[in-house]
DNA sequence: AAGTTTATTGACTCGTCAATCAACAAAAAA
DNA sequence: TTTTTTGTTGATTGACGAGTCAATAAACTT
């Protein structure tokens, strides 16, 4: 029954039963199989797209850069001034998409995977060495030289926040992690104004 | 060859072991007999004195939480006032012990376990606990009312720095840490004074 | 209609690894 | 000195899982 076309649609439902598997099984430790199935297929066709698990993994991982990527970008649209668009920067990393229980526990897992996985620790830097321009670049006029250290500080503050709410129980509160770091970017802007 | 008195000497290389094995290698993916050999003895032995891998995880982890919590300690030991008790357990969290590749290493993933194991999770949570309370503790006379957020805050941005730090490549740097960290603390208070 | 490409899976291979066990060795206790 | 306790390991078991393959089928091409 192979109804033609199906390579883009398999391979989607595939990073997406990925992203829950792995989210949900809250570890890496997570068979090709059980992705499979979850996707509505079987292992051998998973392999037949992807080629390897590896593989299956790093589609995860970027389409998750992406959606966030996506989300920051869609914050930012609509923002004009420095203020604005570091506001909406922040915004946009927590956004209702990137914000979720297995996004955030998948996150988590493909963070520790880049320790080993060279593709995986390029495509997270490529995120971060973005996110902290980003941010260099709007704090640069509200702060001027320390743009940099803020910069950091605010991308850590990011990462930490993400992995906080992994732990903690129940949905995740994104406005309270909003919150958090909103009021870390005022503190610093307050200062210098 | 048995010397007599030998389990807490194995055990303590095995903790050792694990945590130098986990740290290089970025991951919980790491054998039994690996964790063994680097701690001089047969993975049989390992399973003799801990009984499953699992057993020799949450050892090794919860030596990491009391290396961390002796190092606070430590810094608080000599610190008076909340300004000073404040600094020193931000610095204690980036303490020499602690603040190392593999240590840092082994924190992220144990972190990823306590997603899976109930155990790890108490562990790390008790952890997290305390270190707020400590926190807001201080804050209080200092920030009243916001002493909470800013404690999370805080807890975040220290989550944050060190898993920064896991993914950098080099040795970490403490110094900068420990500034980033330092900064966010100076600008909330300030603010308040 | 024959041939080719795309889709799909069940069955199998091969390696790995946690955990167990039987056996051996040396110290301590009886 | 026998017995028991403590230390130690090589060999084995049993399970599991990534990746391969042969086979089947439906579409599309010529």
């Amino acid at each position: 029954m192979p109804k033609l076309g199906a390579e883009p649609i398999r391979r989607a439902a595939l990073v997406k039963a990925t992203i829950e598997t792995v989210g949900e099984a809250g570890s890496l430790e997570v068979t090709v199989a059980q992705i499979a199935r979850r996707a509505g297929m079987s292992s051998a066709l998973a392999h037949h797209y992807f080629g390897s698990k590896e593989q299956i993994f790093l589609a995860a991982m970027r389409s998750i850069l992406t959606l966030y990527g996506a989300e920051v970008r869609g914050a930012l649209a609509t923002a004009t001034g420095p203020e604005a668009r570091l506001r909406a920067i922040v915004a946009g990393s927590f956004g209702v998409g990137s914000f979720r229980r297995e996004v955030i526990s998948a996150w988590l897992n493909f963070y520790v995977l880049s320790q080993t996985q060279p593709e995986a620790r390029r495509l997270l830097h490529v995120y971060q060495r973005r996110l902290r321009s980003n941010l260099r670049h709007e704090l640069r006029p509200l702060v001027g030289s320390r743009a940099e250290a803020v910069a950091r500080g605010l991308g850590a503050l990011i990462d930490g926040v993400y992995i906080r709410a992994a732990l903690a129980e129940g949905a995740p509160d994104r406005r309270y992690a909003l919150k958090i770091v909103t009021e870390y970017l005022e503190r610093e802007l307050e200062g210098q104004a």
